[in-house]
DNA sequence: GTTGCCAGAAGTGTATACACTATCGTTTAC
DNA sequence: GTAAACGATAGTGTATACACTTCTGGCAAC
């Protein structure tokens, strides 16, 4: 892995939510969200890829950027370090995570866990309704794929997910997923996923046929299965933190 | 619930970490975690029920508690926040956490789909010095409940839980896992479990019996049980928000 | 030519300053 | 007597200041 330090000016300049108003005279209050506003640009610039594994957030130019001081950056960069997203090093400053395989292992037997009781459930009290709402996703990640829109399928394919967490109801459930979903997708990204967009499609096609017919132990193996497969189609063999085999390739 | 105000004198004063050294000259240098040792403490003190729920914590009085700036204390606040032991108002400060029953019924749910999977996972690869390691855990919660050892019983048997996470290997498993155990502690607070300490070893020392059989279907069932029971116990009838009741008991 | 060292620059960590908001007690009008 | 309005006080939200650490580039010694 090439601790390549590409610049961050990748991130999308926020669009100045308030363009002539609020001058120095009112500097005290808050679009009560700068903060908010900072994490989610800098987490949607990493889970789109514009942001590589490595990348030093430096807060004063963050700052810059988003037109504050670095007290809203530093909050900003803790938050994101609390979802795995930035390592925060001592006195050195943030950088993008770089997941170790370990933890890639971790995050996808978590999920494995998770999604598989989720979809269990699911089974149970899902509606007609629902099932056409899975539907209409699935022909929207099949649209995304035949334009090759490549940032809209890769979101749409783990929105999936979360669409099947947000029927379950449960609020708690959704949010724990969808940081995992983030944290997954810095790991797809680190560790060169090669599994095809459509085999993730097809996948979802075959759990979603599944919990139509309510058929608790197809689903359940679909979903861990799909999970498997998207795992092993990552680069994270065992020998990864030797060295020398890849300075060799150079 | 009366909304009383309790002040926050109850934290356990730090215990000062460096006596003598480090006067103002070296004020730059940090004990690495300030921050830290802050959340940590609040965490403790909301866990062992120290903190009642919608107790105000103000920041400068808790700075000068600590001995450090606000800007300490908002980070640790922050992090807090996030972990929903605290909820932040805006321009209003932050209080002790008061979740919601739809918010405990949800954690519930979610604990229950998690610790089934990992007990399930568990069956397959625990070793027989876990089975040790898990008696000696339920010796120490006996004991505890033995001398009337209210708060050490409270962590031991939230602990069980997280030993079990930890007995995976997963740390990210583990981590969720200890994150969910801090809010349904606040939660049984709020809503005062009727949940015996005797019950909950009981029910502890059965999952144990089971894990050591390998007995993949008693060990879930016992899991989830153990969980519904908890959270039946506690007293979130639907009509909670209602406060005529609440009044007319006064 | 290479290595070690030192000075300046850049960047982080914490404290403090200041502007604004909420709260509470008092006063005043009705 | 009650209720609304106002002012003082306390507390939050953001910016800035300053101390310290890390990094970088050049210079000197070998």
């Amino acid at each position: 892995m090439p601790r390549s330090r590409p610049n961050l000016k990748v991130i999308s300049a926020p669009p100045a939510p308030k363009p002539a108003s609020r001058r120095k005279a009112s500097a005290g209050v808050a679009p009560a969200g700068a903060t908010q506003r900072i994490v989610e640009s800098i987490t949607e610039a990493i889970v789109a890829r514009r942001l590589m594994p490595g990348t030093k957030l430096a807060e004063q130019k963050i700052a810059d950027i988003f037109k504050v001081s670095r007290t809203l950056v530093r909050q900003a960069l803790n938050q994101l370090s609390r979802d795995r997203l930035v390592t925060l090093e001592a006195a050195r400053g943030a950088f993008v995570a770089m997941p170790s395989v370990e933890e890639a292992h971790q995050v996808f037997e978590l999920r494995q866990m998770i999604e598989a009781a989720m979809v269990k459930r699911l089974c149970s009290v899902v509606t007609d309704a629902q099932v056409a709402e899975l539907r209409a996703h699935l022909a929207a990640e099949q649209a995304a794929i035949a334009r090759t829109d490549v940032p809209g399928r890769t979101r749409l394919l783990a929105d999936f997910h979360v669409v099947l967490a947000r029927m379950l109801g449960n609020q708690v459930l959704a949010q724990l997923l969808g940081d995992l979903l983030s944290r997954s997708s810095l790991i797809s990204l680190m560790y060169q996923s090669t599994h095809s967009a459509e085999a993730s499609l097809a996948e979802h096609v075959a759990i979603v046929d599944a919990l139509e017919r309510r058929d608790v132990r197809a689903a359940v193996r679909l979903t861990e299965d799909h999970l498997d497969h998207v795992e092993s189609n990552l680069r994270l063999d065992p020998r990864s933190p030797d060295l020398a085999q890849i300075l060799a390739c150079a």
